[in-house]
DNA sequence: ATGTGC
C-alpha cells in the first residue's frame, strides 16, 4: 500500500493530518484496488481538500478515485455550512452528472429479436456525441421552469409521470435554484440539450439481470433474474459546464477577496454563508435540476421507442435515479451532535439507509437503491445503501469503476483494433457517434466495477442487490 | 465532462 496511506482496516487507510490538513483524508480502498493501480495525483489532491481555509470537517475519497479539476472525481468534501467554503471544483463541470434505471416488462428473446432495430431508434431518437442538440430550441420562459423545477417541470409537458418524480432523488429538484443567475450564454447552450445524451462515458445501455444477490431487495424494486433494465448516464451538459466556468472566474475573485490561501487555485471557493458562495449554490441548483429533467426527457423518448417498436403494453417503469455531482446541505451526527454540513460529492452518490427521513416513502424500508455503472464490456451492479454509510461515510458512496487509463492511453491501446467486434464476441451491440470516444471508452480503460463495489460492501457503505451484464450500448 | 486546447 502507498506509504502516506495508514490502514484503519482491510477496507478503509488514512492520511494523517500534516502540513496544512486540518482533518485527515480518510480513503475507502483495498489493496487489490491499490495495486491495479492508483492515481497519485487524485491523494494530492484529497491532501489539499484537507488543507482549505474554514471550518472542513472530513474528506473522503472513494474507491473509484481518480485525478479530477481540484478534488479527485471519488472525492466527498464535508464543510460546516455555517463556518465552512463552497467550492465549484469539488462539485465538478457537470453538475449533476447521475445514473438512472428503468426496468421493461420483456423477454429478453423478444428483445433480441429486434436489437438491431432498437440500436437504430435510440441513436435518432436521442442526440448522442459532443455537440448533441436537439433541432428545437426550448424558450427561456419554459427553460426556467425546468430551471426552477427540475423534474418536475416536464410534469405538464406529458413527458414525465408522478412515479417518475416519487422514485428520483430528491423528487428531481434541488430547492433553492434561481434561474435568473443563470447567464444568457450558459442557457444558449443548453436550450437544446434537453433529452440529449453528450459524450465520453454518458450512455445508455440495455441490459439484464444476471445474478440476484438480496432477493427481497430485488423484488421490492422489480429486478428479478433476466429482468431487462435501461441504464441511462448522463448530465448538465453544456449548460452544466458554463455553469461552473463562470462559478470558477468568480470564486477566484471571491477567494482573494476573503484573503484565502488557496492549496490549489482549481479549488476556490468562498465561505458557504456568502453572496458569492449563496450565489454558486443557488446556480449549482439549477444545473441539477437541469439534469434531472434531461435524464427524464430522455426517459420519454424511450418510452415512445419501446412502445412503437415493442407494442403499446411495453413499460419503462422507473427503478431510481440519483446524481454523484452535487453539493447540498444535510443535517448529520457528529459525535452526538446534529449539524448542518455541506456535502460536496463528486463522483460519489448519496446513500441514505433504511428509515432515512429524507427517502421517499417506497425506499423508507429498503434503503435507497445506489446504481453502478460499470464500463461498457464488464458488469454494472445495483446496491442499497448500508445503514453504517451514514456514519462511515456522511451517507456517500461509489459511483462506478474509476479510470484507469487516461483517455490517450486508452486510444494507444486500441490502435489496430475494432472495439465494435471485441463487444460483439461478448454478446452487446454497441454504437456510437464517435469512433475515438469508443476508443477512449474501451473496457481496459476502466478499473473493473466488480472490485469497487467489493471495496464499498466492505466498508459498510453499500450491500449487493443485483447485477448487470449490457446488451446494447449506446456511447456518445 | 465540455460548441474539448496556451
Amino acid at each position: 500500500m502507498h506509504p502516506s496511506l495508514h490502514p484503519l482496516s482491510e477496507y478503509k487507510w488514512e492520511v494523517p493530518p500534516s502540513r496544512r490538513m486540518t482533518v485527515p483524508g480518510t480513503l475507502f480502498l483495498t489493496e487489490r484496488l491499490y495495486r491495479a493501480g492508483f492515481d497519485e495525483k487524485a491523494l494530492e489532491q484529497i491532501v489539499n481538500a484537507a488543507s482549505l481555509p474554514g471550518r472542513v470537517e472530513a474528506v473522503l475519497a472513494m474507491p473509484d478515485i481518480h485525478c479530477g479539476y481540484g478534488l479527485p472525481i471519488g472525492g466527498v468534501l464535508v464543510t460546516d455550512s455555517a463556518e465552512g467554503v463552497v467550492s465549484p471544483g469539488a462539485v465538478g463541470y457537470d453538475i449533476n452528472c447521475g445514473v438512472r434505471l428503468l426496468r421493461t416488462n420483456l423477454e429478453t428473446q423478444n428483445l433480441l429479436e429486434k436489437r438491431e432495430a432498437l440500436l437504430a431508434a435510440l441513436l435518432s431518437a436521442v442526440p448522442t456525441g459532443v455537440g448533441a442538440v436537439q433541432s428545437e430550441a426550448l424558450s427561456r420562459r419554459e427553460g426556467n421552469r425546468v430551471l426552477r423545477e427540475g423534474a418536475a417541470a416536464l410534469l405538464r409537458r406529458g413527458m414525465a409521470e408522478r412515479e417518475d418524480l416519487e422514485r428520483t432523488e430528491s423528487s428531481g429538484s434541488l430547492p433553492g435554484a434561481e434561474d435568473s443567475l443563470i447567464s444568457d450564454r450558459a442557457w444558449e447552450r443548453g436550450s437544446r440539450q434537453l433529452g440529449t445524451l453528450g459524450a465520453g462515458n454518458h450512455f445508455l445501455e440495455v441490459q439484464r439481470v444476471v445474478e440476484v444477490y438480496d432477493p427481497e431487495r430485488a423484488r421490492l424494486w422489480g429486478l428479478t433474474q433476466e429482468t431487462l433494465t435501461i441504464m441511462v448516464h448522463t448530465g448538465s451538459r453544456g449548460l452544466g459546464h458554463q455553469i461552473c466556468t463562470e462559478a470558477l472566474e468568480k470564486m477566484e475573485r471571491a477567494a482573494r477577496k476573503y484573503r484565502f490561501t488557496l492549496p490549489d487555485r482549481e479549488l476556490a471557493c468562498a465561505p458557504a454563508d456568502s453572496p458569492e458562495g449563496r450565489e454558486y449554490l443557488a446556480a449549482m441548483a439549477c444545473g441539477a435540476n437541469f439534469a434531472w429533467a434531461n435524464r427524464q426527457a430522455i426517459t420519454h423518448r424511450l418510452r415512445e421507442v419501446f412502445s412503437s417498436l415493442f407494442g403499446p403494453r411495453a413499460a419503462l417503469e422507473l427503478v431510481y435515479d440519483h446524481g454523484h455531482n452535487v453539493v447540498r446541505e444535510e443535517a448529520h451526527r457528529i459525535a452526538a451532535q446534529k449539524k448542518l454540513l455541506l456535502v460536496h460529492r463528486k463522483g460519489a452518490t448519496r446513500a441514505f439507509p433504511a428509515g432515512h427521513s429524507e427517502l421517499p416513502p417506497r425506499y423508507s424500508s429498503t434503503g435507497q437503491p445506489v446504481l453502478i455503472p460499470g464500463d461498457m464490456g464488464r458488469f454494472s451492479f445495483v446496491l442499497a445503501a448500508a445503514p453504517t454509510a451514514l456514519q462511515e461515510s456522511f451517507g456517500s458512496t461509489c459511483h462506478g469503476a474509476g479510470r484507469l487509463l487516461s483517455r490517450n492511453q486508452a486510444v494507444k491501446r486500441a490502435k489496430g483494433r475494432s472495439i465494435e467486434r471485441e463487444m460483439e464476441e461478448k454478446g452487446i451491440l454497441l454504437g456510437c457517434a464517435n469512433r475515438r470516444t469508443l476508443e477512449e471508452e474501451s473496457s481496459e480503460a476502466y478499473k473493473d466495477a466488480g472490485l469497487v463495489v467489493e471495496a464499498v460492501v466492505g466498508a459498510g457503505l453499500s450491500t449487493l442487490v443485483c447485477r448487470l451484464q449490457p446488451l446494447l450500448v449506446v456511447k456518445g
